[in-house]
DNA sequence: AGCGTTTTCAAACAGATGTTTTAATCGTCT
DNA sequence: AGACGATTAAAACATCTGTTTGAAAACGCT
């Protein structure tokens, strides 16, 4: 209940305000009276406002690339042992499942995902750096894996096609809970699972079509 | 060479420092000092940093939306007069062509277009706000026609398959220029003409895809 | 209990932020 | 030329920012 007590409520506390209202317009004050915490504290723990950023990302992202990075090395083992190339949309769901399904973690990882996905298009190179330096190895073992499931396309293109991928689940990490159009005609949205599937659906299609 | 010049300068620095750096992460001295005017100039003509980008975002955003309501309306009409249904990728065409072939409008054009990119995910209110108020009707318009295109998918499914092209769309608005995996071995990306073809491509694919 | 280390706390720091104020300047009419 | 409104300019405003300081408190250990 001493000092790890006090860095987690920071981090719990950072990654929910940093989700919500970004890293910038962030103050260490909001996050140290929302954590109960002294000011003081986040510098002596962490040693800076940037270092904090790194430390949460961190704490979530490791284990969630390595988790990644297992199922979709299960895909290329099984398709090494039929001796046929990997199916495009088991790889995908080998890379997007566990991304999606960790919100399931709990209240703040449900913020971290929502955080992550902004950080793909995130303009402030502090935030952007910090997140896709760790993400890097992961993408490029999955676009070298999509390489084998659809050898007929140009590499370019498939850059474009993983582009946009990324695009749409990016976005959907971020912005699931608050749909663009909130009609109170409106249909109520797809259930987590529900819209995983369709994802995919969207995703595979998107990437097999022909060229 | 008074007033409105200073205006318009005010604009231009702004766009182009809000596409960079983001909204809070821009401050008013290094627009005003971009923009080689008076730091008072903002509020004087302005009212204040916020209705600044108000002001920006609109001068761009509402030719864009009109000219979109133009193309979706005419592939509307179009089917109307053959009596068939409207085409999903015609309509897709409608929406997203202008929308990416405005970066040719101008180098600020192009700072413009990332900007609006990133305000799909924006996490602050003040950013997100200003911009789902004007683009909404829109929005509406593209989803319900796409509602005669593919009557066969139930509502909330076609919702989230448009919840993942706007996602697609808005990540190559703000990202294209600077591909995730960049090595020197990576082919050189496709330029913007075949980027959108590709895009078209794979929502169309992604859309139409069977449930 | 007593000592050394680690952690907490309140206060202050220097700098940056959006905004306001007051006076000077410009442009345009009569 | 003179005068009035619109614009620019420099300076100051209060507030908020991340960070540092030095003392107090809590802790672990013998």
């Amino acid at each position: 209940m001493s000092q790890l007590d006090t860095k987690t409520r920071i981090l719990d506390a950072g990654e929910h305000l940093f989700a919500r209202d970004g890293f910038h317009n962030t103050s260490l004050r909001a996050i140290t009276s929302l954590a109960k915490v002294n000011l003081a504290a986040v510098n002596y723990h962490f040693g800076s406002k940037e270092a904090l950023l790194q430390t949460l990302i961190e704490r979530r992202l490791l284990p969630l690339n390595q988790l990644r990075k297992e199922q979709i090395d299960a895909v290329l083992a099984a398709a090494a042992a039929t001796g046929a190339a990997p199916s495009a949309r088991a790889l995908l769901r080998a890379f997007i499942e566990p991304t999606l399904a960790f919100r399931s973690a709990g209240p703040g990882a449900q913020d971290f995902i929502s955080l992550v996905g902004r950080s793909m298009s995130e303009p402030d190179e502090t935030v952007r750096n910090c997140f896709i330096g760790l993400v890097l190895p992961n993408f490029r073992l999955f676009f070298e894996s999509l390489q084998l499931a659809l050898p007929q396309l140009p590499t370019a293109v498939l850059m474009a096609r993983v582009q946009f991928t990324i695009g749409a689940m990016s976005h959907v990490m971020c912005t699931s809970h608050k749909p663009i159009i909130n009609d109170p005609s409106a249909p109520k949205p797809l259930d987590d699972t529900a819209l995983i599937e369709q994802l995919l659906q969207f995703v595979t299609s998107g990437l097999e079509a022909p060229q």
